[in-house]
Order: C-alpha cells, then sequence, then structure tokens
DNA sequence: AACGGAAATAGAGTTTCGGTATCAGGCTTA
DNA sequence: TAAGCCTGATACCGAAACTCTATTTCCGTT
C-alpha cells in the first residue's frame, strides 16, 4: 500500500462521496474505487459501507480517517524538517572555545547566530586550546575557536586564522613600565614572570618561552596559573608582570598593557573538520568570516 | 512521492550502500539509484554523499533516517489500530442502563467483557429506562438495558427480551402476607401501595395500575418515591406494601418477596440503533446473548 | 597498470495507474 | 408508475512508471 492510497481513502472519506473526491482530486471516479478497494483487500477489512446512493464509514474507517490525518501531519512535518535542515534554519551546532580571547565577542556572536537560526540547538564547551581542536577532531565538536593546530591538514582539518593576537605585559597603572608605548623583551629579564600554565595552552606558553629565548634570556616564571583571572590577580597583588595578549581586557581593573617589541603573535583560529558538511556549522563559519571582514569580531573592545 | 521512496532510502541510509540495499530489499540496484534521485529532486535536497566507493549520509539525509523512523512507527500504528477495530479489541462502548433490575449481573458481566475487550473504553449511565432509549435513539449512547421502547423500529432501534420480570409484593418478614406462596391482585385493594414514581419509569408503574385495572379496582398508592431503595425503606418502615419486579433482591433486609397472581411481567431489554455496526457493540450483544443462553444473567440471585 | 567493486546510465519489458465507456441500482420527478 | 438522473462498480484500453538486464564510469586496490 502507498501513500496515493490514504490520500485517496481521505478525500474519500471526508466527502462521503466517491464523484465528489474524484473531483477534488481532479482524477476519475474508477480510480477512487479501485484504491479503497485495494486498501480494504490488502487489511481484510470493510472501511465504507456504499449503498448505491449514500458512502458511509464503518468503525475501521473512523480510525483509519483519524490515524491518516496523524500520518500525513508526521509527514509533513519530516520533509519541513528535512527542508530546513538542509537550509541551515535546524540542526545543532557544538562549539568549543577558549574563553578569555573569545569573551570580548562571543556573546554577541552567538546572540545574532541564534537570531538568524533561531531552531539550531547550540552547546558551548569551555576547553583549553588542544583539548578544543582534539575533540573536534574526534566529531565531539562540530567546529571550535581555540589556537593554531599542529598538522591539521593530517588530521582532516581546516582552519581559517580569525586574529594576530599580540603579546604584551599587563602591570599595575602605578608600575614604573605602565606608561610605555611599547617595551622590549629584554627589559623582562630580570621581571618575575606570571605566565598561564602551559597545559592550558602550549601555543600561548611557548610563544613567550620562544620569545625571551630570541632575545637572549631564560624568562623566570614566578607563577603559571591555571586561569587567565589569577595571572592578573597575581599581577594586581605586585608579584610580578604578566604576559597575556591583548586580547585579555580587563577594563574594571587598575592594570595597563603594553606590547611586547618585536611583536610576537598568537593567532586565535576557526577550525573544523575538513569534511564537515551540517548547514549549521557552514552558517556559523560564513558568520564568523563576515564579522571578521567587518571587523566586528572585536568591536566592543576599547583601542588602547 | 511515495512510502516506497521512503522505504528504499530507508535501506540504502541504513546500509550505506546501494548494492547491500538492493539484495536486501530484493530488487535490483538501479532501482533504488533512481528512487533516491527522485526524492532529492523533489526536495531539492542532497540526501547522500555518495563517491564511486561510499555512501554517506548528509545532515539532511540524517534527519530524513530519523523521520522516516516514525512515519512508519506512525504507520505501523494505525493499520493494526485498524485491525484492532475491525476485530472489535479496541474502540469504546457507551453503555446505558437501569440500576436496580441489572445490579445482580451487570459488574460480573462488564468484567466479563472487559477480560475479552481489554482494550475497548467503557461509558456507563445509569438513566431512568426512557432516557436510555431516547438516549440510544439520538446515538449518545451505543447500547442500553432498559424497559421496552414503544415503536423501536419506528425509531429506527432494535430489542431483544432479556428476560420478562414477574411483579410482586415486598412485604415485611411478619407481614401477615409474607407466608403465601402467591397472591392475588384483589387482595391489594384495601392495602396502601408504595411503587416507583411514575417518571422513573413509565413500563413498571403503569403495568402495576393495569393489573389493579384487570382485577377491577383502583390501587391506593400511599407513595411514589423516585428509588427503588425508598420503596424498600417504605415496606420495612411498615408505611405499606411494596410492588417490584422479581429482580429486586435485598437479602441483607427482613423483608418477603411475594409473587402477583395471575402473573404481569415486566421485560428488560437490550436495545441499540438498527444501523450499530461498531465491533465493541456488537460484541457486547453476543456476550449479553450467550450469557442469557446460558442463564447467567441472574444466575447468583437465590432463587424463592 | 590492471583488476574488482560500486553507483550511474541506457534501453527494454512489464506492471499498474488512470481514463473512457458501460452497467446496475436507488432516488427524484413528472 | 415510469422516466431520468445520480452514484458506485466493472471492463477495457492506452500511457506512464517501475523494474530489470546490460553497460559505462570511476575509484581504490593489488
Amino acid at each position: 500500500m502507498e501513500l496515493r492510497h490514504l490520500r485517496y481513502f481521505q478525500a474519500v472519506a471526508e466527502e462521503l462521496s466517491y464523484s465528489r473526491a474524484a473531483r477534488r482530486l481532479h482524477i476519475a471516479q474508477p480510480a477512487l474505487s479501485r484504491a479503497v478497494q485495494e486498501i480494504e483487500r490488502e487489511l481484510g477489512v470493510n472501511l465504507l459501507d456504499r449503498t448505491r446512493s449514500s458512502v458511509r464509514l464503518t468503525p475501521a474507517g473512523k480510525v483509519l480517517l483519524r490515524e491518516t490525518a496523524l500520518i500525513f501531519e508526521r509527514w509533513d512535518e519530516a520533509m519541513s524538517r528535512v527542508l530546513r535542515t538542509a537550509g541551515g534554519e535546524e540542526g545543532e551546532l557544538r562549539l568549543g572555545y577558549i574563553g578569555p580571547p573569545t569573551q570580548p565577542f562571543l556573546g554577541r556572536l552567538l546572540g545574532e547566530y541564534r537570531r538568524r537560526y533561531p531552531l539550531v540547538a547550540i552547546h558551548l564547551e569551555e576547553r583549553t586550546p588542544e583539548r578544543v581542536w582534539e575533540m573536534v577532531a574526534k566529531s565531539r565538536l562540530s567546529i571550535g575557536l581555540t589556537r593554531p593546530v599542529p598538522m591539521a591538514e593530517a588530521l582532516g582539518l581546516r582552519t581559517i586564522k580569525l586574529r594576530d593576537e599580540r603579546l604584551g605585559i599587563v602591570v599595575p597603572v602605578a608600575h614604573p613600565l605602565a606608561k610605555r608605548k611599547n617595551i622590549a623583551w629584554r627589559a623582562l629579564e630580570r621581571e618575575p614572570l606570571i605566565v598561564l600554565a602551559r597545559r592550558e595552552g602550549v601555543g600561548l606558553h611557548d610563544a613567550v618561552l620562544a620569545g625571551c629565548r630570541a632575545a637572549g634570556f631564560a624568562p623566570k616564571l614566578a607563577h603559571t596559573p591555571s586561569l587567565i583571572g589569577t595571572v592578573l590577580s597575581y599581577v594586581e597583588a605586585g608579584s610580578g608582570v604578566g604576559i597575556v595578549t591583548d586580547s585579555i581586557v580587563a577594563p574594571e581593573l587598575p592594570l595597563h598593557f603594553v606590547p611586547l617589541k618585536p611583536t610576537v603573535s598568537v593567532p586565535l583560529v576557526l577550525v573544523w573538520q575538513e569534511d564537515e558538511d551540517a548547514p549549521p556549522v557552514q552558517r556559523f563559519r560564513e558568520l564568523v568570516i563576515e564579522w571578521q571582514r567587518a571587523g566586528k569580531l572585536w568591536a566592543k573592545r576599547p583601542s588602547r
């Protein structure tokens, strides 16, 4: 039996007349007779009581009419789901990200995304940079905002760089270095440094070490906490000079950011699986790129 | 698009291979290629990523696979509902009845019915005899246990008599008439009588009046309460002689029933609409007739 | 480089689907 | 009461569709 049979039966059952139903369906009446007979034969059940002059539903026919409506409802729902999914209006987006560098724009970005594609279910996972791209590689996440991925191609991953974040120091406003336009790496040789723990981000940590090595000294790491916030707290407490990227904003704290020279950058990238074609993910990529081009990814950050 | 398309798509999506799916469906592979292409063309959506060597679901395809399962679930549910309805295993039975004469067997009868057809929803309505058959005539009830219906055929109703209930008197055990095997109508000429109100049952009330008239006297009606129980209470209180049918059992009360002679009967009938063909109703009729033949309709009543 | 496997395409045969013509029976109308 | 009309069922035919076999094309493997 096919849907056609149900469509025909439904029309007859609603019109309670073969000829009227045939007119409604724009087909000839004998086709209806046959179709209904086929259902009845296949089920072995009488659905319609037909006298020459009237058509009435049997109890089983009444039940089938109700059920038919439910089936078509499901059918329509299925089709529109598929269309919405193909159009990227429905589905899910599992986004992994690193917190501090994305904090200035992530909220607004997701707000815009949700506004455009309200039916997409958004799952967020804040992880360390390495964990984020590992999870993307394992398809545990559909897309990630993180630090560059070594051997991305070998893992079947694609990345685009959203921004280079420049390294610099954070010091209390009263600190002697706070007034400088920029600062040489050498100046940090004697300073006790506060840097994020390596396990929280190999890229950032190693970039700091590389910067120092390039300047010809080994850094004196006073503390390597697990949270950017803790770095800032140490700095505020006067425990040393913090090294962070310029994406870290803390306007409410009495701290100053001074870029290091020569410039050392830590990129922020968008990463996804090469064959990831789920429309919600594609739409998210498009939105991020659109915002990057429009310079909106850091718009609200006060320029320093 | 037809169910066939979904069946084929489902097989391909589950097997992730056209040739394996074709083997599973016992058809040739090109038919599958075509069917899936037809879905894709009709929806304008890619459902499968096919390379020469592998088939993978697109996001929309995944959604359709899930939805397809739901549709088939609904379909199966619909078909088995229809079959159960046709077989009388599902549906509803709206039964109207008069209380006192049916009380000795109705509970057991419905218990057996529910045991046999557990999916049938049973609705009960206790009403006066006239109200019961009126409601059957208006299709507010699917079947009724009541007193005979005047002009049943004209109303499109069919009835079968389940039993003739013999009229008799109820008196306190100590009453002078209590020891008699039977009693003549004439003996009631001077007695204050307690009879159920006419509005609660025209048939019974008029049968009493007719019995008296046939014996050549007009009855002295002391009370005409609305409930059989109240009749018995009046009798117990010594207010007069009650006239009831022999179906009224009150073994816990100190009352005796003595049949009247000549015998006057009030029938109990089963009534339904002529064209009522809902299987649950047909099954109920069959059960009642079966019980009547087996003499089980009053089995538990102590014979007096 | 050749082979094997998988899906797409082409062409032919068969099924089935819908159309027209017709039949049979009931209701209305003259 | 008879004729006409309407309804659903049946018979038959032509066209569309579905499926099959045969073949091609491409990828991956040996």
